[in-house]
DNA sequence: GCATCAATCTGAACGTCATTTAGATTGATG
DNA sequence: CATCAATCTAAATGACGTTCAGATTGATGC
């Protein structure tokens, strides 16, 4: 649970070990509460055994970052798909608000763009992946061809349709939910209740 | 521009000093860019004097964030309305976005829910006050009564009346403009030219 | 005008942080 | 089995927030 126990010198895979131990920190007491000695410590390394294989706090930051956009990827790739364009966009929106709410460590830090280096290929690489079924979902609502990896991420009906879904992600982190309900999970009642409706005003269609 | 002057031992008013040198330094630097002691020195005093002041770090940024909130309320307030209740809502949800474009470091201080106090009820009158003109905005375009002080903040017609304005300030803060326009300003650019065409399509009113 | 008191500020300390460096350890290569 | 580069430790550095004893002073009561 705490250190990793350690038989020899060198410890085998630290990079991995430490991604792993910084997910689980940021999970647990939220991107605030990470520091760069907590991971080395949960890792069971000193203090300055990160630095072999990361820039700084910021490069290890920067590969949880990654990682966080490959689960957001994953969970909006599997939501079901109908033959509805404004059903598919609407599931997509509620799995990308979903996301924040059960992850919300993960999803702050994704949006911290003071920790992260969003230079880094591969993280530029990651967030334009995790997109691709919510992109396609708004392009097929929108009536237009999907941008391609080369093209530019955000065109003005992409910005539409990640506005929406992006703001409640961030009111639901900033503790909204919270003042509105009185249930064991604000934010789960946020999402049930207030957002199917919030998405209709948006996005009206009445083939849902 | 460095540490403020001081004749006498005492500084006079400490605490508006350290609110305003607070704020130039986040509006330099950014809140990340932000500590204590920087505040004290440009106030003038030893890093242990704030604490006479307030409570801790977290109590110095709750000030400057309800005088960040002081601030959205005032340009908010003077946009101009016209009897269409579409163009108004519009226009304090650019205003909104504006704001945050402008003024970066401020918006993104009264987003960060961990570094400040949202319990104290300053903070919390001057949130609420702060978007008065914008719920009254939406209150008219919904066709719904504004809710008083004491009603709760959020029902459905206003979360979705603040979740677009709300994701497009983040996305504006988390440099996704700069990655559509190669123009001196990009986020000048993305308000003038994007957002118009996203608030139509999430609020369509020919009206307007 | 003066003594007293509470408010205010300093200076130094403490523990924690990220980061760097010299040196120890060891897996891999020849 | 010797060599070398990769990896890790231990210690140091400087900045951070916070606390505390003591210095200073504005304000109050006389």
């Amino acid at each position: 649970m705490g250190a990793t126990e350690r038989d020899s010198y060198h410890h085998g895979d630290l990079r991995a070990a430490l991604i792993e131990a910084s997910e689980s920190i940021i999970r647990e007491e939220g991107v605030e509460g990470f520091t760069l000695r907590k991971a080395a410590k949960r890792a069971g390394v000193s203090p300055g055994a990160p630095s072999h294989h990361f820039k700084g706090t910021r490069g290890l930051l920067t590969a949880v970052a990654i990682r966080a956009f490959e689960r957001l990827g994953a969970e909006l790739a599997i939501l079901p798909a109908s033959g509805v364009p404004a059903r598919n966009l609407r599931v997509q929106a509620e799995g990308y608000v979903t996301f924040a709410a059960r992850n919300p460590g993960l999803f702050r830090l994704i949006c911290r763009v003071d920790l992260i280096d969003c230079q880094d290929q591969d993280f530029r690489e990651a967030s334009f992946s995790a997109l691709a079924h919510y992109r396609n979902a708004a392009a097929a609502y929108f009536g237009e061809d999907p941008p391609d990896r080369a093209a530019r991420i955000f065109r003005p009906y992409l910005a539409s349709a990640f506005a929406t879904a992006h703001g409640l992600a961030h009111m639901i982190l900033e503790g909204r939910p919270a003042l509105l309900f009185d249930t064991p999970d604000p934010a789960r009642t946020f999402i049930e209740t207030t957002l199917p409706s919030v998405l209709l005003a948006t996005w009206p269609d009445r083939h849902c």
